[in-house]
DNA sequence: TACTAATGTCGCAAACATACGACATTGTGT
DNA sequence: ACACAATGTCGTATGTTTGCGACATTAGTA
């Protein structure tokens, strides 16, 4: 029933990204790794208020999209932001809402149809 | 079961808007608004490979948003991009990413784990 | 007033996402 | 080898999204 696949490639890979940013969840995830720079593993489950099986999958979904990447460390996994990836999709981001931006008008305040 | 609520107000909006965005379909939307830049209307259904039934749901889901608005002329209905919202959403998202991407380090290539 | 056109809303089915407990795996220390 | 700790994976329940046909609404038009 999902019909993605017959829109434009540019457009399935931004709206993938999209996708994954688009969980509170996940949103404080990359925060949280931003803010504790050296990359610190899963005591991300105990941060967040979530059972550490939920934090696992999202964290898998991040990483499914190349933008965090672990490394096993003995029993812990550290994670970390991966440039080059979220760099990739900011630009795709950018470059696709920059016309859009511009292309807009003033609406009434009230808007909602 | 959904846990969004007890996340930060600012992370839920966010996620919000990504989620808005986070379908080629809408994606394709927004690109067509900015290129026919008259704000026509829907034929917008007669554009995309997708039922009009279907489009009107992505073009209410993207009003609910604020990101777009709709005019009634006569029968049609003209839609166009609202910038004041596009551009509150954007600048949430810059202000989200930018640390986020400052804090990124250089991954190996082959991420994925 | 009836007919047609452009659009929106309802109700359903299939697919996908979210959340989590229970189990599996892998590494560390004894 | 054994127990424990940190993590990932599986199965499953429940909720949400997507897509669409059928119906409702509203505005022009004969």
């Amino acid at each position: 029933m999902n019909k993605s696949e017959v829109f434009d490639e540019s457009l399935q890979e931004l709206a993938l990204f999209a996708k994954a940013v688009s969980h509170p969840a996940r949103l404080a995830i990359l925060k949280f790794l931003a803010e504790s720079k050296t990359c610190i593993s899963g005591d991300i489950s105990d941060y967040l208020p979530l059972s550490r099986t939920t934090v696992s999958q999202h964290l898998k979904e991040l990483k499914e999209l190349g933008i965090i990447h672990g490394t096993i460390d003995g029993l812990k996994i550290n994670y970390c932001l991966c440039n080059a990836n979220i760099t990739k999709y900011l630009v795709m981001f950018e470059t696709f809402f920059k016309p859009i931006k511009e292309a807009s008008v003033d609406c009434s305040i009230d808007s909602k149809s």
